[in-house]
DNA sequence: CGACTTTGACCCGCGC
DNA sequence: GCGCGGGTCAAAGTCG
């Protein structure tokens, strides 16, 4: 169990909540054109949304034709989205929870059920982060919004704190619920260490056990930024113990936390966990994110490289992200489902080990457009000749453990 | 010294 | 109205 919790901690770090441009909406705070996904002008729908509320830029592009199935052999995932209706193209646009919704039907409904080597995805996420398709591990899945309702998409109530705020808790709190393979299971790293990574600073703030799951839940909220709502929830799907099931609440009210001094304390933990893999779970991946987002400006001309600070691009090395949307009040009273969420998709960061982000820097400015332009297209074609993605994740998997700080 | 994790206690929403 | 369970607080201890 303990084990568990320390595979939590790991990949709380390491699954970025993504960059949120403001709590308020996107019209407010930074420029939309500063927080919005590199330019890609080829691909109308991308450039047109904006940052999902929950941190990725990613989240609001979309491409109503698009599905993504992995394809282990060598690397690399084809694209293609079938039957997604013009009504759920539009909502996935822009609005900042209504992309969120839309559908492809019931694919996987349960973060606890995912498994499935293959990914389909919805379209807002399969074009939320290219990166995120990609992925080693079969357990690797993204959960496609189970709901039909469309017109319940555009509310979802954001309240960090419902004691303080007042704020009804639990039912009807915005909600995005991401499945991702357990460290574990997603890194086969020598030492068995996941060093998960996102920009963004988690601090652990409680564990519960819940009941009917053997495995903990602990609960982390942002440390990046004194007064930041955003909260996660991590725990392990009781019916496969090798995916994690994160839920997160509230958005980032801050930039992306590119300076260290926005990390603060961030590097505690992150040598033990490196060297020692049995020590205490703690945080091995702020550090990383901390340098490594540290380092994307220092080794860069530009400081702030656009696309990474101001884009507020989430490096996204390596995903499988299930993202469920929870509009409890706007929801149907009940679905089919057992769970009442809508089921959507985010795309989670799991690694981002130093030069990562560099990589991202080539990629966001050819393979990665290309892929944005030309995969996302709608063409459903194979994207494994379309980007250097997959050579960008062999090279952490097979080296993930040089990384130092 | 500051930031983090741990952990028990408390608060409160929800279901019965 | 009551009890259960989830979510948060805050003190204590740890670590760099």
């Amino acid at each position: 169990m303990d084990n568990f919790q320390g595979d939590l901690t790991d990949v709380v770090r390491g699954i970025g909540s993504g960059h949120v441009s403001s709590s308020t909406g996107p019209p407010e705070g930074p420029s939309p054109s500063s927080l919005s996904p590199p330019p890609i002008s080829d691909v109308p729908s991308i450039a047109s949304c904006q940052i999902n509320p929950f941190g990725d830029p990613f989240v609001s592009m979309t491409d109503p034709l698009f599905n993504l199935t992995a394809n282990k052999s060598n690397n690399s995932f084809e694209v293609n989205f079938p039957e997604v209706s013009e009504d759920d193209h539009i909502k996935s646009q822009c609005s900042i929870f209504p992309r969120i919704q839309i559908s492809q039907k019931n694919i996987i409904h349960d973060a606890s059920k995912c498994s499935s080597p293959v990914m389909a995805v919805s379209p807002a996420v399969a074009a939320a982060s290219p990166w995120g398709m990609i992925t080693n591990s079969p357990r690797n899945c993204l959960m496609v919004d189970n709901s039909n309702n469309t017109s319940s998409s555009s509310q979802i109530q954001i309240s960090s704190s419902p004691r303080n705020l007042g704020i009804k808790k639990r039912k009807g709190q915005g909600k995005k619920v991401v499945c991702i393979p357990a460290p574990a299971a997603m890194n086969s790293r020598s030492s068995g260490e996941v060093v998960p990574s996102d920009l963004w600073a988690w601090r652990k703030y409680g564990q519960k056990p819940i009941k009917g799951s053997p495995y903990p839940r602990g609960y982390y909220r942002c440390s990046s930024s004194k007064g930041c709502p955003a909260r996660k929830q991590v725990e392990r799907s009781r019916t496969d113990p090798n995916m994690l099931v994160i839920t997160y609440t509230s958005e980032h009210n801050h930039p992306w936390p590119t300076q260290r001094n926005a990390l603060a304390g961030s590097t505690r933990s992150s040598s033990s966990s490196f060297s020692n893999p049995s020590s205490k779970s703690s945080t091995a991946i702020t550090t990383s994110t901390a340098s490594a987002s540290s380092r994307v400006s220092q080794n860069k001309d530009e400081p702030n490289k656009s696309h990474l600070a101001s884009s507020s691009t989430p490096p996204s090395p390596y995903v499988a992200a299930a993202v469920k949307e929870e509009d409890v009040q706007e929801r149907q009273d009940k679905m089919e489902f057992d769970n009442d969420v809508d089921d959507t998709y985010i795309p989670e960061f799991q690694h981002q080990p130093e030069g990562f982000f560099a990589d991202l820097d080539e990629l966001e400015e050819d393979s990665l457009t290309m892929l944005l332009s030309q995969g996302f297209s709608g063409s459903g074609g194979n994207l494994e000749n379309k980007t250097t993605i997959p050579d960008v994740f062999s090279d952490f998997f097979d080296d993930d453990s040089s990384r130092s700080l």
